[in-house]
RNA sequence: CGGGGCGUAGCGCAGCCUGGUAGCGCGACUGCUUUGGGAGCAGUAGGUCGGAGGUUCGAAUCCUCUCGCCCCGACCA
């Protein structure tokens, strides 16, 4: 390509409204353009990295026997009825009405339509297991799109969907294409992708792993072990920590005038806030209360607890829903509470702590020395006891018990073992060998492909622009042709542009004329690996200079060796 | 959806407080010179000051409403 004809220029300017390293880079580098909130157009540079993210993806899928298809963006509202997620998902699900006033969507994932293909094309166990993938646009109506490509309402994805007879099969080709991911995320030049145990969320399902580009724009939390053997995001993140366990003593009655915080109890009881048990109330999307008990210094994981109860929607409760259950806000109580009309939940860190300092359902009153095997005795039975505590940097890894590490990371990628959430909904089943009838067991496994380019630059660039690495860079080859306008030049910078050709490289000519720090600079944004300069001083002595993008070593190579040299740097990327 | 910021030429901005009919830098176009880290000179084109209403003799500037964009948070396969 001849850069006086590549349309989208490079600018010099770095554009307000763009924060991220990634985002800059794409806007001044000539890769994207911003439309509206969310919604980008792909100029020819980003076009070129994006098709060579999209057939490196194709490969991997392909390999572990994905078929490639193709599905409608926009969907039957009936469709979505039917799995439920109609109603369920909110408002980035944008939905409209047709000239016929019938309720359709834009596909925000595909999982129905999947489905839709799959109860009429798999009906047998012999078709299984099967999977299908698409390289398809998506549109999430996303209440604050940020950061260029990181966050954005309309986007690319790969998504691809499997089918199984069993389980077992399922979690064999999960195990397999999570290898795929891991790949796809090498070859794309990612040099830091953790996969981590995450939440289904609208998903569904029971597994689920995200795979994360660490990186410091990202916009989830990762809690990590020292030596990567834990990973999880921030929903799922469980820990190691251990509780005081002594004997118990009397419980006792105290004092506590206008002490309502955690804090303030602590303080005046000349106490620890480990040494305090917190109330918490969450009302349910059916208006039912959820009393939590929690250590008084960890915080309710509202994930956690809503998986927990099942519950999509959770709220904190008001101080009138808490005092219609008989309960006394800011001095709430487990001892004496009206167990009929709300559901306890005990975090295991208020469970097997001793002594610990909780409301007594009074105003100005607290208790010492709960406890609550001895206390709460007669509800034991009842009361769940489950880890809905949320993870702190430092706390105790799980596994290894070092403290824990906490970064930020892109999710580019994430799988899901779904089951039969969508397929028993939706009847999409197949007969098995016996002849019965069950429904597909699915897993989904997605891609986002402009976040990915984006996390790369996150991750390889410097001052000057992204530093791209050879397999998904626009070009393999930029070619600095100063004073092009000299015909001497002009000669052998074409020359040398149709020799790489021929070669099976692929070449931009900066054929523009511009000045030698004018032509740099915008090599620097567009960040090609590979970089030749050609001038009047280089051709005297019948060379071309050599640069690496990202390494500050130049040296001059002979005309006639510029193509062996460049396939010999060509060789040493992969 | 809550909080904050910003809308003036393709991009970055000044002008607004204290109303008087729009300017700077970069970019674009033409010509000449220049050519190894974002050149110089001369000239040209380009803006209903986001939109609507109001106050005023007069509004980019003051008032009201509205739309859009960005950031923080909530939310988010």
């Amino acid at each position: 390509m001849r850069m006086s004809k590549l349309v989208g220029r490079q600018v010099k300017e770095t554009p307000k409204d763009a924060q991220t390293v990634s985002h800059r880079f794409l806007l001044r580098g000539g890769y994207i353009r911003s439309v509206s909130a969310g919604i980008y157009t792909l100029l020819p540079l980003g076009r070129r990295v994006v098709s060579k993210v999209e057939a490196i993806i194709r490969e991997e899928m392909d390999r572990v026997d994905g078929q490639e298809m193709l599905m409608p963006v926009v969907l039957p509202g009936e469709l979505w009825e039917e799995s439920g997620r109609y109603d369920t998902v909110g408002d980035e699900l944008l939905r409209f009405q047709d000239r016929n006033e019938k309720a359709m969507v834009l596909g925000m994932t595909h999982e129905e339509a999947v489905v839709h293909m799959a109860r009429t094309e798999l009906s047998s166990y012999k078709q299984l297991p099967a999977m299908v993938y698409q390289v398809q646009t998506k549109y999430r109506d996303e209440a604050r799109p940020r950061a260029g490509l990181i966050r954005v309402r309309e986007f690319t994805m790969k998504d691809g969907y499997s089918f199984h007879a069993n389980s077992e099969c399922l979690e064999a080709y999960y195990e397999r294409c999570h290898d795929a991911y891991v790949s796809i995320f090498q070859r794309i030049g990612m040099k830091d992708v953790q996969v981590i145990q995450a939440d289904p969320g609208m998903m569904g399902g029971n597994v689920s792993h995200e795979f994360m580009a660490v990186a410091e724009c990202g916009e989830d939390t990762i809690f990590l072990s020292p030596d990567r053997s834990y990973r999880s995001n921030r929903d799922v993140a469980t820990t190691g920590l251990t509780f005081v366990q002594e004997g118990a003593l009397p419980l006792e009655k105290v004092h506590t005038p206008g002490k309502t915080s955690i804090e303030d109890v602590a303080a005046f009881l000349d106490a620890t806030p480990e040494q305090t048990g917190k109330a918490v109330f969450y009302t349910t999307g059916n208006d039912e209360l959820v009393f939590v008990v929690i250590r008084g210094d960890l915080e309710v994981n509202e994930t956690k607890l809503r998986n927990h109860l099942k519950e999509s929607e959770l709220r904190l409760a008001t101080d009138r829903e808490i005092e219609d259950i008989g309960s006394v806000p800011g001095y709430a109580s487990p001892l004496g509470v009206a167990a009929e009309k709300v559901q306890l939940v005990f975090d295991r860190s208020a469970r097997h702590s001793s002594n610990l300092i909780v409301g007594a359902n009074e105003v100005d009153y607290h208790y010492r020395n709960f406890n609550f095997e001895r206390d709460l005795a007669e509800l034991a039975e009842s009361v769940e006891i489950v880890d809905i505590a949320t993870a702190r940097a430092g706390d105790p890894c799980p596994l290894t018990g070092e403290p824990l590490e906490i970064t930020r990371g892109i999710e580019v990628g994430n799988i899901f073992q779904l089951g039969t959430k969508y397929s028993a909904a939706m009847g999409a089943t197949f007969l098995d060998p016996n002849g019965k009838r069950a429904p597909l067991i699915m897993g989904c496994y997605g891609i986002g492909i402009g976040r990915a380019m984006a996390a790369v630059i996150e991750q390889s660039h410097d001052q000057y622009g992204p530093i791209w690495p050879m397999s998904i860079a626009p070009y393999q080859v930029h070619i600095c042709a100063l004073n092009y306008k000299k015909e001497a030049v002009r000669t052998v910078a074409d020359l040398l542009y149709a020799e790489l050709h021929a070669s099976g490289f692929e070449v931009l000519l900066d054929d523009r004329g511009e000045k030698a720090g004018f032509s740099f600079a915008d090599a620097d944004l567009i960040g090609i690996p590979l970089r030749l300069i050609i001038s009047p001083k280089t051709i005297a002595n019948g060379e071309a200079e050599f640069k690496r993008r990202g390494s500050e070593g130049k040296d001059m190579v002979a005309l006639d060796a510029v193509v062996e040299r460049l396939k010999a740097e060509l060789a040493r990327e992969s």
